[in-house]
Formats: C-alpha cells, sequence, structure tokens
DNA sequence: GAAAATTTGTACGTATGTATG
DNA sequence: CCATACATACGTACAAATTTT
C-alpha cells in the first residue's frame, strides 16, 4: 500500500460524492459503519472525514453526522496549489501554452528581496503566456532558484513546471503564500496579452516553498481582469 | 475548560509565534517535549500542531520536527471567514460603515435561484458602504433569510452583522463558498462608491451556511479595485 | 417532557513504520 | 547503524449533541 489508508478512505469517498453515488443533503454513513465498511479504526475513518470537511465534501454535525455538501456547482477551486496544467483538466476550455523565454539570470534587488536571496544565487526566468480561444488571457513570469532547479529546458516548460519538478527531479512542493490584486496593464501586459477593452489586469503573486520550508519560487500571474475567477472554500477553522 | 485543550495549545503558540518568542526559521520543542509542558497526550499536541500548520504558521518535516514560519510579512489572510470588522480590527486604517438600506422583501427569481429559496420565503436585504480615508471604496449587499434571522435593525447592521448572529442569536457559522471576479462598474457602484480611475470593481459574491449545513445567507461584496487585496496561505493537502 | 439510544467530539495510551541527522 | 522525531493505525473511555423511544 503506497498511499496510507485515511488517504485512501478520502480518495474512495470524495469520488464516490463527485459522481452522485451520494446524493448532496443525504448523511454518509456513521463513523462505526464506515470502520466496518473499511475495516479501519475509528480514528482513521475521522481522518477521512476531517479531510473531507476541510476540502467542502461534508459538514459534519455532532450527534447526528456527516452531510454531503453539493459540490457539483463547486466549480473546482482555484485555491490550493493547483498548478495551470491541473486547472487547466478541469475546464472545459481548450488552453495552449507558449513559452517566450527560459533564461539563467542574475536577481536584481527588488527579486533578491522579493524571494530574500542571498549573493550569488541565480534563478531561472521562465515568461509563458496561455491562450484560449485565439485569445492569450494569462502571462505567467516564474523565477526558481537554480541551486533548486539546476537545469530547465523550454520543452519542460511548454508542457508542465510542476510535473518535471514534482516527478523527475522529486521534489515536494509544501505551501504557497498568495496575493491577488488588480493593477493598471503594462507594457508586457499589452505586447504577450489580447487586450480590448479594459486597461488593467489582475495579478497574482506566490512564493512556492518546498516541503522543507524552502523557499524556491516566485511567480507572477497576469490575468485578462474579463477571464479571471477565483473560486474558494473557506471553513471556520475549530478542528 | 470552556475550549477543548487542542485549541487551547493552539493559541498558545500561535500567540507566542506572533509575539516572536519563538523565531521564524526555529524549531518548535519535538511532539514530546510540547506534552510534558502542556501535560496531554501526543495525539493532542499532533492537533494541535495539524492547525497551525493548517493556518501557515509552521511547516511539519518527518524526522525532524516543526519549522516555524515567518508569520510577519503573512498580513492578515483574508482567506477563512473572517467578517469585515474582524478586517478592519487587523487594518491599520480607520473604517466607518454607511447602512444604506435594512429592508425585507419578497426574492426575485435570480435570487430565489441562487440562495435555492423555498416559495414563501422572504429575506433582508443590506445594502452598506466601507469608507476609508473619507472615501467610500467596498459596497455590500447582504441578503439573510428571514427564517434564521426574523429581525434585523439599521443599529445591528451598522456595528457587525456577524457579531449579532452569532453572539445574540447563538447561530453558528460552519463555512462559506467565495467566487472573485472583475465587472464593470454599475449605476450603484458610481452612485455609492468614490470612483475615480478605473471603470471596474472587483465582486467577491459568498454563500454562508450555517453549522448545519444550512444556507442562510448571500452577500455580494463590491470593491474599488485598486483598494483590493487578497491574501491566501494554500497547503498541498495530504493531512 | 424525560429518558434512552445513537452519533460525533475529545483525550489518552500503545505499537509500529518512516524520514532525518 | 543508531538514536531521534514525526506519521500512521488501532483501541478505549467518556463528554456533548441529536434523535428516538
Amino acid at each position: 500500500m503506497r498511499k496510507s489508508k485515511f488517504v485512501s478512505i478520502y480518495n474512495d469517498l470524495s469520488e464516490k460524492i463527485h459522481q452522485k453515488k451520494i446524493d448532496a443533503g443525504a448523511l454518509l454513513p456513521t463513523e462505526n459503519e464506515l470502520c466496518a465498511q473499511y475495516q479501519a479504526s475509528r480514528e482513521t475513518i475521522r481522518k477521512a472525514l476531517a479531510m473531507l470537511s476541510r476540502n467542502g465534501y461534508i459538514q459534519k454535525v455532532q450527534g447526528k453526522g456527516s452531510i454531503v455538501l453539493d459540490v457539483s456547482r463547486q466549480n473546482f477551486p482555484i485555491s490550493g496549489l493547483t498548478s495551470f496544467r491541473e486547472l487547466a483538466a478541469h475546464s472545459k476550455r481548450q488552453w495552449t501554452t507558449n513559452v517566450h523565454q527560459v533564461v539563467l539570470l542574475k536577481p536584481d534587488e527588488h527579486l533578491k528581496m522579493v524571494m530574500n536571496l542571498q549573493d550569488g544565487q541565480t534563478v531561472w526566468q521562465v515568461v509563458r503566456s496561455r491562450s484560449t480561444e485565439g485569445e492569450s488571457v494569462i502571462l505567467d513570469r516564474d523565477y526558481l532558484i537554480q541551486e533548486v532547479v539546476p537545469l530547465l529546458t523550454a520543452d519542460q516548460c511548454a508542457h508542465s513546471l510542476y510535473d518535471y519538478i514534482e516527478n523527475e527531479l522529486g521534489l515536494k512542493i509544501g505551501f504557497a503564500k498568495k496575493e491577488i490584486t488588480v493593477e493598471p496593464a503594462n507594457e508586457d501586459d499589452y505586447h504577450y496579452l489580447t487586450m480590448h477593452e479594459g486597461t488593467h489586469v489582475v495579478v497574482v503573486r506566490s512564493l512556492v516553498y518546498l516541503e522543507n520550508a524552502q523557499l524556491f519560487q516566485y511567480t507572477e500571474s497576469r490575468h485578462r481582469a474579463d477571464k479571471f475567477r477565483f473560486v474558494d472554500f473557506a471553513r471556520r477553522d475549530h478542528m
């Protein structure tokens, strides 16, 4: 068994909820019944349920049970750490990626500060745009610390950076901090994006860290405002 | 003891991290040491640590320990369910709220669909704007199901809707689904907001549910684009 | 309305596996 | 290889909320 038991149970239950084998509004089997079904202890079941709860699949009510939520109109949360690849896979649109630049460079002062870089550290700069229906609507500018990612080719960037980083290099991504703002479009936006109406773009700045808490990537993702949409599921903490 | 033990431990540790009694980059005491310090079992400690991890305070590394993250520049996540009141409390600015409307109404077809309302159900409509430094920059339009919130006064809306709902009515909020988009400003935006440059606003639509999974509120929050900022901490799931 | 049964929430203990140093 | 520290899993007991009797 590669994965842990509670993750398998989580996957199985979330699948069933997606496939509507369990209706929204209905109750899941009780924890004890699930223990029997999956041959697991109650603690293991509860870990799987906590994960379902965090991700918006169920609502737990003490003394009652776990209510299945309507996940159909949830429209794939952009929250979490889903890469563009994963996102595009869930979307109905056809997307294409254009790689404009893959270069190794010495960071300027601003980037050194943002990424908290040491003297002598170099970074890969990757500039890509994403198009759908003949229009270029997203401009991504990634900076990756070379010590972590020694080599990078345009080919890898055209496919999926995260695939390469996680599967080829074996690095594991831990967490990210994101900030979303709206800013006036700059020269590059007008150059790389298909801008018609509107002079503003949505800017998503992310700092991405590995599992050992080491920062390894900074990304500035610029979206044509009318194509931008962010969906979030938020739970009042405690538990 | 009102709160559960692991929440107390979470609060204590998060406090210490905020106050820099534990430096960013340093390791927390080991789980066993924490067991001794707090006179708790390892499982209880681990629940507190999992909560710290989810909220961006620490990064757990197997075999090593729990690394304290830099929470200083984290700038209070707008993620989660923080109400405007709580948000304003964390902000350095001075905010004022203007209540423009508090009325009971029969929902139109659109609202009935969005809120999944039954025939005969009525809703409170609350329209408020938020101002800082003499400029009105946020326009909030809340719809609350009257069966859940029987009575509503302008006074309560001027103070804090959530305070009233959670503390006075004793209702507990469970979770919310949010969607963020950028849209052209409409008549009301020009009327209620101080719009200068820019013809677009950021629209945050939220469906808010109680702990028993019952929807009770729909909110459309319209922000002047140049004053909008959304900060998020995202973790790659598993655990 | 009250008591009993059911179901989830919290806490503790123990054992074993896995990653780090 | 070994010690340390975190990860997973099972089991038990009791508390708190809900539903049923």
